[in-house]
DNA sequence: AGTCGATTTTTGGGAC
DNA sequence: GTCCCAAAAATCGACT
């Protein structure tokens, strides 16, 4: 009830299969796929980069440290960083 | 020694700042920054397609439900495959 | 800031080492580390039963395959119910 | 269930189906699915721990951190830390 | 020394 | 808006 309110068959294209507008769903899963897989290959990229990267001498590892700090807010990450001294502080290293 | 054997900066064009390539580093974050905007552009992309798809009356949760599974049954498919093929070699052929 | 609203020493038994209620703290990273290592203890049986497997002439790799599968189909059933009821759901009753 | 299905005991030692010895296979998978639960229900232990350091106004997060600083070898770690203050120069921060 | 599987951490969505 | 759960990414570790 909350899924799918009125289907009105206008031009008698989408077809309703147990209240279902088949049809549309189709498309609309289709689309998803189709940005998913596009989402999947510039994952693989980032990935290469990496790869490279890699092969190049440096460590993968740091640089994404390094693309995530940069990411961050620069209040935020001097905010962590003194919690984080604190806590390391009181419990000993 | 683990992270960056020896960059020999022969044109001049990559400074050693602190032992590291920069000018490379520079160039390796950037791509990598540039590729992530891309696919973040993509997973807003998909975000859309489920808001448009609710405005039309479909429960965003189900699609998400059909789009996972159908990427489960592929998974799936191969992954019964890649078991039947290492029986087939337990077993000899 | 977000971190630790005002817990006041009452008793006098958490010390506040820079705002942080160390002894309580201290507590609680010691019973983490603690469950870690019974953790890695398990996890320790575990690859012995792989390696005893495997002295009796099994393929580690199809046992964890087998294992993994048993874990799955538990799982995709309990999903594949979920599903179900979504559907009728959409569908109504 | 979907793999190994009645192995009947005809004479109580090892049968051999298709040349695995499947007693002893399910013997094997029985003792490691009974491991990984036990290991389950530790990591949910600890995952209550979190929650209740989470409940008394400490942040899980920084947690986490401290556990996995406490876990490192402190020479690696100051190795680690060096070679991410160098990466961070010559990118800008 | 690289691939692959497992584990852990982070992110995003849903519910209240 | 805050908290919880599930999916995704990233890290770690084993085995080849």
């Amino acid at each position: 009830m909350d899924v799918l309110e009125d289907e009105v068959p206008v031009g008698g294209v989408a077809q309703d299969i147990g209240g279902v507008a088949a049809d549309q769903l189709r498309s609309i899963v289709e689309r998803i796929e189709r940005l998913e897989e596009e989402k999947a290959n510039i994952a693989n990229d980032i990935k290469e980069v990496y790869s490279e990267a890699k092969g190049n001498g440096f460590d993968a590892k740091i640089i994404r440290k390094v693309v995530a700090l940069r990411k961050k807010d620069k209040h935020d990450l001097a905010e962590e960083e003194e919690l984080l001294a604190l806590y390391r502080a009181a419990v000993g290293v």
